[in-house]
Parts: C-alpha cells; structure tokens; sequence
RNA sequence: GCGAGCGUAGCCAAGUGGUUAAGGCAGUGGUUUGUGGUACCACCAUUCGUGGGUUCAAUUCCCAUCGUUCGCCCCA
C-alpha cells in the first residue's frame, strides 16, 4: 500500500471511542472547577533546556525519549514530553506567585516521547494533570490525591490502589542514596545490566526493577523511611492520617519513587490490576525544588499527571459509552422535499432539539431503517407532497404511529413528552 | 534500544507450494409504486501490509522493511 499512514506511534481516535474521552474530559472538567482549579495551557514546545534543567539530564525521558528539533531560527525545541515543566514556566514567566500564594492549575493535552509504543502507551500520548504550586501544606498532598480518587471513581473505575511513599527532602534523599550505594555495591556484579548502570546514576531507581534477581537482592535494601528527618517524617505522617480521615485506602510502598529528578517527600501512583504492564494510571508527588531550579522564587508544589490512553482502555472495559440521545431523524427523498428538509432540520435544532438530517437521497425504507438504528425518537418524513403542503409525517419510531403535523406542531408535540 | 508473536475485504475470519482466495457481520441493489421485521436472490479482495529472493509455480518458504501486539527498559 502505497498511501500514506499515521506515523508510528500516533493513532487517530474514532467514533465509539471518542465518546469515552468526551466523558472523561467533561467528568474532569467539573470536577476541577468544583475544586477551583483554574486551567492552563501551555505550548505544545519549549526551548530545550526547559527539559533538560527541569526533569534532569540523567533521566530516560531527556537521554533518549525527546522529540527535539533545531527550528530555521537555529532554536533547539522539544515537544513537551511532560506537562509540569512547562506549566512552571508559566508561572515564573508570569509571576502568577505574585498574584496569590497558593496556585491551583490543572491541564490537558498532548505529550510527545519517543518510545517503543504498546497499548496503552503513544508516542503522541495525552495527559490530564493537576499542579498546586505555593503550598507545603501536607493538605495539598491530600487535596490533589483526594482530586484524582473522585475523578476516577466518578468515572467508574474501581479495582484501583493508591501506592503511597515520602522521599524526604534533598538532604533525606542524599544520605538515602549514600546508603543504598553502600547497600548495593557489594552485590554489583550480581545486579542486572540496568541496573548496574543505575547504581552510578540513579541508584533510587534498581528498587522497581523486575529483574528477579535484582528484586531478591532489593528485598533487604534499606528502607527510605529509616531515612527521614523528623520534619519529612512529620509531613508524611500528616498526609497518610488525612487520607485516612478522608476513607481513601492507600498502601506504604517504600520503594515507590518516580523517574523524575524533581520529585520530593510524597511520592504516589495510582494503579490499576487491569492494565498489564502499563498498570500505573496516575502518578505524582511533591516537587519543591523545581521552581527554583527553574529561576523561580523557592516554592513548594504538588500535582499528578494521568495518561489518558490508559484511563480510556480501562473505561472501556467498562461500561459502553453511548452519544446523547438522538431526538429526531429527518428523511427526506423528493427534488422538492430535499431542499425543504434543511430547512426543517434547522428550525428542530433552533428549538433545541438534537436533529440529525439524513443526506442520502435513499430510498424511505432505507432512511427508516437508518433512523432507528441511530436511535431517534421520532422520525420527520418529508416527500414531495409534504414539501408542498407545509404538513410532514411525524412518526413515533417506538410506537409506530405516524400524523400529519406541521413544523410548529411538530415542536410542540416534542417539547410535550 | 533489546527479546518474542502477529499482519488475508470496512470488521471478524478459514485456507493451501499449483487453474476462479471459504464463510460470517456490515454495506449496496433487487423480490414492481413512499415506511422499520423476517426470508430469499445478486453484488461486494485481478489479490493475501510493502519490497526483494528461492522455485516451473508463492498468500503459503527465505530475507528485508513498515505497522501492530506482549514482555524488558521507561513512564502516565
């Protein structure tokens, strides 16, 4: 074949489909506005270095998973791998901190990683998210998990488990990794390849390896919640006693930690049984040194990110999602009766009913038959002589009964029932 | 980036080294006039993702390539 097709790793999203991301953008739609979330939209590309100094050098996303190009202007850009970066330059650029000392954002839309794509996993992939910026207030910890449990269980989704852990602050972190190196170095050559690269790096990182014989050596790892300072240990414990007061179920998952280099104290995904390997849904967590690494005042912040690819393949083993009821199937078949049909679709629409008006030109069985399977609940039948004497067939589709009626007859009698 | 599987019509799907590539769903036309169901009839892949190779002959075997799926990596 030689047409041409999407490119790899980017997908179009179709008629039953897109109905589950309707629902699901208007369900978070709500949700945030209830909570006072303002939105934000950002560029779909920033400078480079945005990503670089924000997500870390040595992370996978910026070694080897950006969409970068050199503009004609000689720019190095990148399409947004990620939504906080550049939702934290907006808020420096601006000086939103100036405005108010707490921010509450949330965003939607497109993120670009070169990946190896699976289900569940785009190159061109979709992400909704929530940031508060300018509160250390284990509160916000709590609101914004709080935000992401309502969202996915007003869609529906049960079977989901909060994994919860801290991270601490830089210095916690610091003292961590020392102990994890000192932990791991004698086992360095029983570690699998990745992570031996890790334990330079990143060492955090070898305690979500699924290597088997990695994980046998992680299970005596020392734990980064002996790693605490009192103040980190406090915050934690705030956080697990408001989720508890709040009914949200969560469990200690000590080596949970996130990819990203600016996460800090809490750290959380959400996940769910039914996904396979792509289980997480939602993650997210502190990240109180990202605004200033950014030029920014010192600000502390919180939010999460949900991939919305994921969110929708589970949705879809759901329930079926459908499109709003249809009130009116107009069929027309005539060469007066066609041009009068728009006309009378158009005046049903004005008086705010969803109308569809078949284009087709095929025979009225065929129309009926079309009607009904669209679901409508009354079918207009214009031929010519209606065309001619201003009165249309209205047929109940359910009951089968059909009258001769007039457009404003017609209304009424809909807006009636 | 690594390992493995898959790729036949809009969808599901059978198939074999050898004249015309099953079947089902959907679609279109029809069984005389402008009305939903059922039944019946007809039509609907010069071609098996693409390119190359082996062979007298390939959808079938081999190679490459593209796409996709699963796992790893990573992440949401």
């Amino acid at each position: 074949m030689s047409s041409v097709q999407a490119s790899r790793g980017t997908r179009d999203i179709l008629k039953p489909e897109i109905y589950y991301w309707q629902k699901l953008e208007s369900v978070a739609r709500r949700i945030l506005t209830h909570a006072v979330y303002t939105e934000i939209r950002t560029p779909a590309f920033e400078s480079t270095e945005l990503f670089a100094r924000g997500i870390g050098e040595a992370t996978d996303i910026v070694g080897k998973e950006m969409y970068s190009f050199i503009d004609r202007g000689d720019r190095s850009l990148t399409l947004r791998p990620e939504g906080t970066a550049g939702v934290v330059r907006a808020l420096i650029e601006h000086k939103l901190y100036a405005q108010a000392d707490v921010q509450k954002l949330w965003y939607t839309g497109a993120m670009f990683r070169y990946e190896r794509p699976q289900a569940g996993r785009q190159r061109q992939f979709h992400q909704l998210g929530v940031e508060v910026l300018g509160s250390a207030d284990p509160r916000a910890d709590a609101e914004v998990i709080a935000i992401a449990s309502d969202f996915l269980s007003e869609l529906g989704l049960t079977e989901l488990v909060v994994d919860l852990n801290s991270v601490g602050n830089a210095e916690d972190r610091l003292a961590y990794r020392q102990a994890l190196v000192d932990y791991f170095t004698p086992y360095a050559d029983r570690l699998d390849p990745d992570s031996f690269d890790r334990l330079s790096r990143n060492p955090l990182r070898i305690l979500d390896s699924k290597h088997p014989q990695t994980q046998e050596i992680v299970q005596a790892a020392p734990s980064i919640l002996d790693y605490l300072s009192p103040t980190s240990q406090q915050h934690f414990e705030q956080v697990k006693s408001l989720l508890t007061d709040l009914g949200i179920a969560f469990r200690i998952d000590p080596r949970l930690v996130r990819g990203l280099d600016y996460y800090t104290h809490t750290a959380f995904e959400i996940k769910s049984s039914q996904l396979g390997a792509q289980a997480a849904v939602c993650g997210g967590g502190c990240y109180d040194r990202l605004v200033a690494e950014l030029g920014g005042p010192d600000t502390p912040a919180v939010g999460w990110a949900i991939g919305l690819e994921r969110l929708v393949l589970l949705l879809q083993k759901l329930d079926e999602v459908k499109p709003p009821a249809l009130d009116f199937y107009i069929i027309s078949r005539g060469e007066q009766a066609e041009p009068k049909s728009l006309l009378v679709a158009q005046n049903i629409r004005r008086a705010g009913f969803r109308t569809e008006l078949d284009l087709s030109g095929a025979k009225f069985d065929k129309q009926i038959k079309r009607a009904v399977t669209a679901g409508a609940r009354y079918a207009v039948i214009i031929g010519d002589t209606e065309a001619a004497s201003g009165n249309f067939q209205l047929k109940d589709l359910a009951s089968g009964q059909q009258q001769s009626v007039t457009l404003l007859e017609l209304i009424s009698i809909a807006s009636l029932t």
